[in-house]
Parts: C-alpha cells; structure tokens; sequence
DNA sequence: ATTATGGTTCTGCAAATTGAGAACTAAATT
DNA sequence: AATTTAGTTCTCAATTTGCAGAACCATAAT
C-alpha cells in the first residue's frame, strides 16, 4: 500500500487533471460568447480556483501561458467588469477574481439581443409596407410582437429579481 | 424641371442607397450574433427585398460578391434553417427567402444559452463545496438561482406565446 | 449529343485574430 | 542608486477566417 504521502499527491494530482479538463470545456462554452480560447480559460480557471482570488503567476502556470497572453486576458475580463482585483496589505501582488455580480451584470445585458431584434424587425416592417406579400408581412409581425413581449417579460423579470434578491 | 422617367429614377436610386445602408447596419448586427459579414448582408438583403423571394444572381448583383461567396452564405443560412427556397414551374431558378418560423426557432434557440449559465455555474458550485470561501459561493448560488428560474420563465413564456400564437 | 444555365465545391490568397517573446514601466526592496 | 518584482505594451509569427476565381456538376434547352 502507498504512503499517506503518496495517496495525497496522486490525489491532488487527479484534481488538477480534473480541473484542467473542466477549465477547457468551460473555457469553449465562454468562447462560444465571444471570448477568446485564452480570456475563456482564465475566467473558468478564476471560477474553479480555491480561494476564488488567483495572483496573476498562479493563473499563467496553470494555463501555461505567456504573460502578454494572461496580461491581456486580465485586461479584458476587467475591461468588462467581470474580473476585478483585490489587494492585500505587506503585498505587492494583485489578486484577481471572477466579480460575480459583474457577471450577472454582463449575461443579463445579453439578453438586450431580444430588444435589437425586436427594433430590427420593426425597421423591416416599416420599410415592407408597400409590400403586396402579406402572409410574409404578418409573420414578422409576429416575430416583433414576440421579441418585444418578451422584451417586457424579461424587463419585469430582471428588475422583480433585482427588488427580491440584491 | 425633370422628366417624370427622370424623377422617378431618381427615387429608385434613392431607394436602392437606403436599401444598402440598411443591410449594411443590419448585417452587422447579425454579425455580433455569429454570422459572417457576408452572412448577415444576405439575410438583411433577403429580408428587406420585395418580393421577399430573390433568386440567385440578384443576390449576388445587390452585394457585388462572388458566386461561391452567396452559394455559401445560402447553404450556410438554409442549413441553420433560417432561409428556404421555393420554385416556380417553368423556372429553373431556386427563389430565396427568409423562413421567419425557422428564424423564430433559432432565436429562442439562442436563449438556451440562459440554462448553458445556470449549469455551467451549479458545475463550478459543485466543485466548490468544500470551499472557506461563502460569500463567493453564496454569490454562485444567487447566480445559478436567478439563471435557472429565468430559463424556466423563459420556456414557460415561449410555450404560452406558441400555445396562443401558433 | 452539345451547349447553356444555375449553382456548388475546391484552391489559394489577403486580412484578421491570437498569443509568444522581448522591451518597457512603475513601484518596492536592497 | 541599483536591483527586483509585478505587470503592461509593442512587435511579430502562426493560425484562422472570409471571400474571390476557377473548376466542376447537374439539369434543361437546343
């Protein structure tokens, strides 16, 4: 049977397996909204981490990044509030964390989406309405009367939330 | 003053430069939702045209764009099912047009991204659990809580509005 | 059977994106 | 004052993407 020491290292090993494979699954579905491979990772790795503040070596040894790489990443991800650092007295570094409100914050204004689309398709009508062909007219009727009901529900939903819960 | 030819021909070209900056200004909303430039220019192009169906080459003349670069964007948009095309006997010519239930589908497609968040983040939670860190859980909590009763909402909505609408 | 039409697929290139490495800066330590 | 530390910004190389042009294919017309 293996020492205690061995079982725990083989143990951490497993978790850091683990979480690198969990980093770089989050870390498409981030891309998939827009971020880059990189500004993915960090996020998914600044979410996994224990604590959830990482300075900023800690963040390109695990990645194992260049600087400039993780640099702008940080940059980024502050840029658009959803990463902010903290400080401690006696240290230099920067410790750098997921804001979690940032991110709730930034998924709701993606839901703005419904809106813009809402407001394009109206543009679409206003420009159709010479048009002879109805029943492609009507649809997108629907498809505003959709997007900007649903506008509203999303509205109504966020801001009773909002009341409720912060 | 002008010919009535000549007047009107003006308008049309007046119209025919409103038409493009629109499907320019749209076509870049389409962009930021995952579509290629060229993409988004041709399900503008489709949407704003009358008749709403446009065959191959008026396509390509209104965008000045390569054959391949419309004959891929179509097969692009009719595969997400956002575009069909019909026929009419005696013409060999496929007429393209945006299928507006198909667009319909894909957009409330694209708020599954409500429920990708809410597990996402009950992932991370579930990682987290022997976290010293609370209020940073707690913070996840709220976020996988409003996440996952928005995308209940959200379905509910949707299947409402499908009940009563279509 | 040959040619024309309508459209697709392949090839290649120009532009955009991503990230590495080096040079740089600001603040803290010696 | 010189060096170290922590991080930023610049430059450039490697991919990746987006589209044009040409070759190609299938059907219809001659």
């Amino acid at each position: 049977m293996n020492t205690e020491n061995e079982e725990t290292e083989l143990i951490a090993k497993e978790k850091l397996k683990q979480k690198e494979t969990m980093v770089e699954k989050m870390g498409v579905i981030f891309e998939n909204s827009g971020f880059t491979p990189m500004h993915g990772r960090v996020f998914a790795f600044l979410l996994l981490s224990e604590p959830p503040y990482q300075d900023f070596y800690s963040i390109q040894e695990f990645l194992k990044a260049s600087k400039s790489a993780i640099s702008t990443a940080l940059k980024f991800l502050t840029d658009m509030k959803v990463v902010q650092y903290i400080t401690f007295s006696g240290d230099r570094k920067r410790y750098f964390q997921v804001d979690v409100e940032g991110w709730f914050e930034q998924t709701t204004a993606q839901l703005e989406i419904v809106e813009t689309i809402a407001e394009l398709t109206q543009d679409v009508l206003d420009n159709r309405s010479e048009s002879k062909h109805l029943e492609f007219n009507e649809k997108l009727e629907q498809m505003v009367k959709f997007n900007s009901q649903l506008n509203i529900a999303l509205k109504q939903f966020i801001q009773e939330w909002k009341k409720t819960n912060m």
